[in-house]
DNA sequence: TCTATTTTTTATCATTTGTTAAATGATTTC
DNA sequence: GAAATCATTTAACAAATGATAAAAAATAGA
């Protein structure tokens, strides 16, 4: 089922139980934890890519994120329990859902090792390399964010790469 | 299947495709990467967890980790190709294959967020906390590099929360 | 267009982490 | 048990990052 939000909308709420997921036909989204008072983004998908709270879609329970839309979007929207349903009668639709999660695992476990392997400077490089295109629809202070630095010192490695 | 190896024995090694997976039934594991000289680790697995060459279990592509075992160590041993053939057989294990790969996706993004919250400093904290064995079994090189800092660091670290 | 607001950059100083080298502790091996 | 090897800590200095404040730039709305 197709819906369209926009820009601004709170997709879904950290601390409650989301019974849909969703796929992006078009627009771009991010999904942020607080942290005492700051938030801290730690996914961007944009067309094409799932929106899923994995806590609410794998074991029922309350999610520890927000999704935010960035742009005006175009989502497809699925009722988790209706997969959960399908993956038990449908071996092909239970296959799909394995094949779904152990890719979300590979880029989950590259992101983990970029993290680890490279320090701030590189990773934005890698950023600017993979996914150029998110620098010029999302706003600098979520971006330092998903890096794991501040602002600041984002703004500080972008004037040195100069 | 079980299997013993003794420790130190390299279960994966990385630009292989790797036939197998494995389930810890004693023992400690953990994988690594290199970074031009040096290794850097990034998961530990003990009793009950799986050892997976993600890359290779999904996509039959090579993958980017050596996994050592750092106690002598009991193994089952399942071949990937038979998992694969199965989950096209039996829902049953098709869903388990999900929930198996959904499990794993939680933990890396779980921890993905705790290397973005958290600095040096707390992540040792809640590596003691939720691993506490982790610290009596494994040396502190390790431990340092999957924390995402160097010996030294975490020297210093230890050394400020006595 | 002009103003108000938000976003980004710059500057300064404190703190954390990295690097290199050396010292101390612990473990293994003969 | 002494020598050799490996693991851990400490020290000194350099580099990177965080915090705070303020300036500059960009954006949105009237």
């Amino acid at each position: 089922m197709e819906i369209k939000f926009p820009k601004g909308h709170i997709l879904f709420e950290a601390d409650k139980i989301e019974k849909n997921i969703y796929f992006i036909k078009k627009g771009i989204a991010r999904a942020y934890s607080y942290s005492e008072e700051n938030q801290i983004t730690f996914w961007f998908g944009k067309e094409g890519d799932p929106i899923v709270s994995m806590k609410s879609y794998v074991s029922n329970e309350k999610g520890y994120e927000d999704v935010e839309l960035l742009e005006d979007c175009v989502l497809y929207e699925l009722k988790t329990e209706k997969m959960h349903t399908l993956y038990e009668q449908d071996i092909q639709i239970a296959n799909w859902g394995r094949k779904f999660a152990e890719l979300e695992l590979i880029k989950s476990e590259k992101r983990l090792i970029s993290l680890q392997f490279e320090n701030a400077t590189q990773r934005y490089a890698a950023l600017i390399k993979n996914n150029p295109s998110l620098l010029l629809r999302v706003q600098l202070s979520y971006i330092a964010s998903y890096l794991g630095i501040t602002q600041i010192s984002l703004s500080r490695i972008r004037a040195k790469v100069k």
